[in-house]
DNA sequence: ACCTGAACACCGTTCAAGT
DNA sequence: ACCTGAACACCGTTCAAGT
């Protein structure tokens, strides 16, 4: 009997999140991951109590992943703001366009772990720091960093939104995203 | 028989409509919806091939409706360029924050019908002449001004998914909204 | 044209029972 | 501690039959 290594949880999130990324969050059954998985149905309920409990957990998951990609983004493009600027935005994207499902799945509004917040935080972080380079640099203008990066980090989402809703083409999404730092970077220009 | 008026469709939506306010789309069963109504399970199916049509038809009445209050925001904020474009932002967060749910639903990666695409641009159409306005003024640069207008509603719409998700606190709204219009106008100041 | 009601296959959730 | 399998109430969808 192999699942009896408590690793039954791992294998039902990675089942999960193909399912969610191949189908959407909608299609998920516990049911039928419980048979891919080749265990019986009541068997999730020790990990997960019920359908919403996967989903948060996914959710979760997804924010871990993202802030490690975001990282990876920012700590590959060097020392330079602009550069590493670019490449959060641009990793942000990437991960909104391969696991759309995913991200709309993370900002639902029908979490109930306060643990999902902070997990975001935490995947966030990497764009605060970022935030507070800018500051120093002098490209920013001073004040409360967390402020200043809603406005862009509410742009990337929303343009990932537009995406996943069918009403912007994925091509049209560089364009977006390079007007909409320009557009930050000569606003806070203008004001510093 | 009440239902043989050819109403039926009608006030399936209306109900489903409150459903998806109070409890969200995912809760919405095509089966309670006809016993609320006082209708047999199997007559939706008459207005309604299928769940997901159902699910359109209330994106696309979402977006009508919030068309409607866009318009009337910026028709009741004068002639200036600068009011009618906070009215603007206010109306569309006024429409996030009392329908989480069905803005989620409106922006939702599952949709089939094309009529949804088009349903969306008309109600876009009125923030499409805002931008119109403003590069006539003088406000705005001169250029495509769906591209323009492009980076300002992305940051409404993730302003709304933050918000809806629990990311961001509705008290914080107002404040994001002023930055990035204040940001968005600076921007276009000087690059004009 | 529009609605009813039985039928089918599938769910999520619960819980006693097994190992 | 972890999983099984029966049970319950609920779905979406289909379709012959009624008016």
């Amino acid at each position: 009997v192999p699942y009896h290594h408590g690793n039954l949880r791992t294998v039902l999130l990675e089942a999960a999140e193909r399912t969610v990324r191949e189908r959407g969050a909608g299609e998920l059954s516990l049911r039928e991951l419980a048979r891919d998985v080749g265990v019986s149905h009541g068997a999730p309920r020790r990990h997960f109590p019920d359908r919403q409990a996967l989903l948060d957990a996914l959710a979760e998951a997804g924010f871990d992943r993202l802030g490690a990609e975001l990282r990876a983004a920012v700590d590959g493009a060097g020392e330079e703001f602009e550069p590493r600027l670019e490449a959060a935005a641009g990793a942000y994207v990437r991960f909104a366009m391969d696991d759309a499902a995913l991200l709309e799945l993370m900002f639902a509004g029908k979490h109930r772990e306060a643990t999902l917040a902070t997990a975001a935080d935490r995947a966030f972080s990497v764009l605060l720091e970022l935030i507070l380079q800018g500051q120093a640099e002098g490209v920013l203008e001073p004040g409360d960093p967390e402020r200043i990066g809603l406005v862009l980090f509410s742009t990337i989402q929303g343009a990932a939104t537009l995406v996943g809703g069918g009403m912007l083409l994925p091509e049209q999404l560089p364009q977006l995203l390079s007007d909409a730092i320009a557009r930050f970077l000569r606003g806070s220009r203008a004001a510093a």
